[in-house]
RNA sequence: UCCUGAGUAGCUCAAUGGUAGAGCAUUCGGCUGUUAACCGAAGGGUUGUAGGUUCGAGUCCUACCUCAGGAGCCA
């Protein structure tokens, strides 16, 4: 018997194959049943004929509910009538496990509310919607690792558990760390900033904790980041790696995730404008863009969400805003040298209203300045002796950014909401299953 | 933390202050090409919690709880 699997079931069209999976859904009509396998990989309709089958297998069949465990045999057939194109008339079934009526399976082919189905976000991930994003969110990861990884990066990972902050530390998750206070992190930058003068150019990819309580469809407590930094690196370059980065994610999931953009009723036609060059707006110009559109804004701050879809709607791709003020930045942003009120830092607003999905900039290289920097922000310098090593032993011009795993994912995808784009959301009101 | 909105059957939702309802799901019956199949029947309720007003509260009032959307902050 060949095992098959329904992502590939086209080439055994003609073949009896063995399908091992699940009971997505079933009609039926009389003495013929039409059962819907999923197995991990795709949904196929089955076939089961009373005539065909013995009538043993038929009432095993007939008896099966909703997400029942299978072991199925039988000849495929490409089949117009039947979703997908093809179908499997089964000679053979097994019950791996079958659920019981009196509890079953909780999701219905229908609508739920979102309260429901996170609490149920252990089974929700089986439905077709789910499996389309989280196939769409490992083809963005692959496609992150490959893109630095052809381009010289060094992937080097660094800790979780950090002694101080980056930013303020009212956004941090504090854990007892034998007795000391310890913090999770919110970004892997400052040790990044240290493997690059080690390596030359490096990133970093993992989970990022802020503790934030923001209640919005942009934010998650904990989310993945892809942080790549480059010695000898200015603004500019920052900005170009930035461009091509993400042109590379976007070619990358289009030509691979078609099937899954479909089924997410992705329109198309946006991310296939994702091309070089993206426009570039300096801040100052950010603000003029803002004023003639209404806004009441202030030059000085940072943009709210509002701001960034006014400003992002102008354009047809992805636009890089530079050169922000330095109040409204991290400490460790450079200065630059003909404004030292602004900082050489830029962030990158996806098209379609979706906001901010990269930041970063060129890092302080002087030791006086980044000490003046540390004292402005109230910051135990105890803390970054080693941060401030970097600029005593080789200082170098250097920066690079920071990407959110789930921003870049929701974008693609065109969903709303970020906690469909992980598979286990943790939100201010969530932290189950 | 603030603003707005919502909590009724397993789920999604109805119900002028006057007998608690439908669809889906489940169970039973019917149907050999179904497409969230369809047709018939059955079971299923402390209306988020605690008070209050009223002859009478799912409905009106107060407090609290939970959730959602948004603001601030951020990727």
């Amino acid at each position: 018997m060949v095992s098959a699997t329904i992502e590939k079931i086209a080439r055994h069209v003609g073949e009896t194959v063995e399908l091992k999976g699940w009971l997505y859904n079933m009609r039926e009509s009389g003495k013929l049943l039409f059962p819907q396998f999923r197995d991990g990989t795709g949904i196929i309709q089955g076939v089961v004929s009373a005539k065909d089958v013995s009538p043993e297998v038929f009432e095993i069949a007939r008896g099966l509910s909703q997400e029942s465990s299978v072991i199925v045999q039988g000849i495929i057939r490409e089949e117009k009538r039947a979703p997908g194109g093809f179908e499997i008339s089964v000679s053979h079934l097994e019950s791996v496990q079958t659920v019981s009526p009196g509890d079953p399976y909780p999701i219905a082919p229908k609508e739920h509310g979102i309260e429901f189905l996170l609490d149920r976000r252990h089974l929700w991930l089986r439905s077709q919607r789910q499996h389309a994003i989280l196939k769409v969110r490992h083809e963005v990861i692959r496609a992150v690792r490959d893109y630095f990884d052809s381009h010289d990066f060094t992937l080097i990972d660094t800790p979780m558990f950090t002694p101080a902050a980056c930013e303020g530390t009212t956004t941090l998750f504090e854990v007892d760390y034998f007795g000391q206070k310890a913090y999770l992190t919110q970004s892997g930058q400052l040790y990044n900033e240290a493997t690059a003068a080690a390596f030359g150019k490096t990133y970093c990819f993992g989970p990022t904790f802020r503790a934030e309580k923001s209640k919005t469809r942009r934010h998650l407590t904990e989310f993945w980041m892809v942080e790549p930094e480059m010695s000898f690196a200015r603004l500019e370059e920052v900005m170009n790696l930035a461009e091509d980065f993400i042109c590379a994610i976007v070619e990358r999931v289009i030509a691979n995730r078609r099937a899954e953009l479909k089924t997410l009723e992705r329109n198309m036609a946006p991310l296939e404008r994702v091309q070089k060059p993206f426009p570039r707006l300096h801040y100052d110009d950010a603000v003029k863009l803002l004023k003639e559109k209404g806004a009441t804004f202030e030059w000085g701050g940072d943009f709210g969400a509002p701001d960034e879809t006014l400003i992002s709607e102008n354009f047809d791709r992805p636009v890089m805003v530079h050169h922000y003020p330095s109040q409204v930045k991290a400490f460790y942003m450079e200065p630059d040298p003909q404004r030292p009120e602004l900082a050489c830092c830029v962030d990158v607003l996806a098209p379609e209203g979706y906001g901010e999905i990269i930041g970063g900039g060129e890092r302080i290289s002087s030791y006086e300045g980044l000490v003046k920097r540390i004292q402005e922000h109230n910051l135990p310098p105890e803390a970054f002796t080693w941060y401030l090593d970097l600029r005593k032993y080789g200082s170098v011009p250097h920066g690079g950014f920071g990407m959110g795993i789930e921003r870049c994912v929701a974008w693609i995808c065109g969903i709303e909401h970020l906690r469909e784009a992980i598979a286990f959301p943790r939100t201010i009101t969530r932290n189950y299953p």
